[in-house]
DNA sequence: GGTGTTTCATGCGCACCAGTACAAAAGTAG
DNA sequence: CTACTTTTGTACTGGTGCGCATGAAACACC
């Protein structure tokens, strides 16, 4: 409090590990294969750590789990923010499915889709914890897609009718369904169409597209 | 061939399960479990049978996971069809997750949403058999909603403008999205409320609504 | 250099798990 | 009633899982 917390010469041994690069290894593995079928000897492997570090640095398998999916969480939310401040409606309903869509096909051996909807439900019906965090993290998105929506209606933007909320959530739905699908082995193309044809749906169809044809 | 296959008087012990109901409990524990989490004690005591009769009858647990998802996904498909056959395009989009809303919904200890959603995509990403099963049985469902949207167009009902496929995934999507939010704890007027968005945004608002305002 | 503190590495213990062997049980055929 | 066939129930085996105990190693403080 007082003095500087800068450098905090701790006291015994330093840690061979660096916390964050170890989590982002956790969250892989368990992003690779799920919760129940990710053994600790694979998290060990995965963070270069042994069994006691873990359990030191992070508590239970579970405990693992739980943190791992924050950080998913936390870093999937800023780009998806991040994504929805582009200048039209259409190119914002575009984007933030772009973005996640990188992260979905991404992965060492083949693509993973996205770790709360691909494992994390999964586990939902089981563990009560697992579930409302699910829930809550969808909701989040829910949540500033339709501040988004809210936002290009009162602008007088080129939108579909409707409650932003209820617009939201199919744009978010989709969202859901590209993760499943790249998981399932979809390819990029068919993704990227999807997400544009509920651009074109909820926004309009696409401004600047040789096919662009205005509905009668 | 030749004489009848009726009776058909088996020789030994009779088994004392019906391979049928077996198969539904089966199915119904990896439902709520997962693939991985669940054990083979889990699936003998919701079976009511013991290990040697399950692997007689349905070979090793992961065979038995596939015969469970073909089931899930062949009654599924009925369903989705026949709520396809609906007079309007809009009561089509809105009664086909209709239906596997109440199967979403369903489950002794909570909603369970969609086997082949929640439960075998997590196991996509290491067995390259289930991967693809799933795979199909998603491309099984886009093909038949894109079907009927193209028979709508045909037909000259109300629909947006784009390619039947296109539309369809979005339908299709929001469907998953369905089973992912049940899973998670969504309430089913929620759900409902979705379908009903997504069928607005590619039928047309609802024809008995008084808030049918068309896009200007 | 000695002392205290924190982490590392090995390995243990108990439970569970998947799949199978074996003998008893319950039928049919003659 | 006897021989044969198929299923059932029990128990076993090899393997794996998670979580932790124990001693060695690596640092700060004096």
């Amino acid at each position: 409090m007082r003095t500087s917390t800068k450098v905090a010469p701790r006291r015994g041994r330093p840690p061979s590990y660096d916390r964050e690069v170890a989590l982002r290894a956790i969250r892989d593995v368990f992003w690779e294969r799920g919760f129940s079928a990710t053994s600790l000897d694979d998290i060990a492997a995965a963070a270069d750590m042994n069994r006691p570090s873990l359990y030191g640095a992070f508590g239970d398998k579970r405990e693992m789990y739980l943190e791992a999916l924050r950080l998913f969480s936390a870093e999937s939310g800023r780009e998806i923010r991040l994504a929805l401040e582009a200048p039209t409606l259409h190119a914002a309903l575009v984007a933030f499915p772009a973005g996640m869509i990188d992260a979905y096909l991404s992965g060492e051996a083949g693509p993973r889709g996205c770790l709360v909807i691909c494992t994390a439900i999964t586990e939902a019906t089981v563990d009560a914890t697992i579930r409302s965090a699910v829930g809550e993290m969808l909701a989040a998105i829910d949540a500033v897609v339709a501040a988004r929506i809210a936002r290009a209606q009162a602008e007088g933007e080129r939108c579909a009718a409707g409650e932003p909320k209820a617009l939201a959530r199919v744009a978010t739905s989709v969202l859901h369904s590209l993760a499943v699908r790249a998981r399932a082995g979809a390819r990029r193309s068919e993704l990227v169409a999807i997400a544009r044809a509920t651009a074109d749906l909820i926004a309009g169809p696409a401004p600047s597209r040789t096919s662009g044809r205005r509905k009668g």
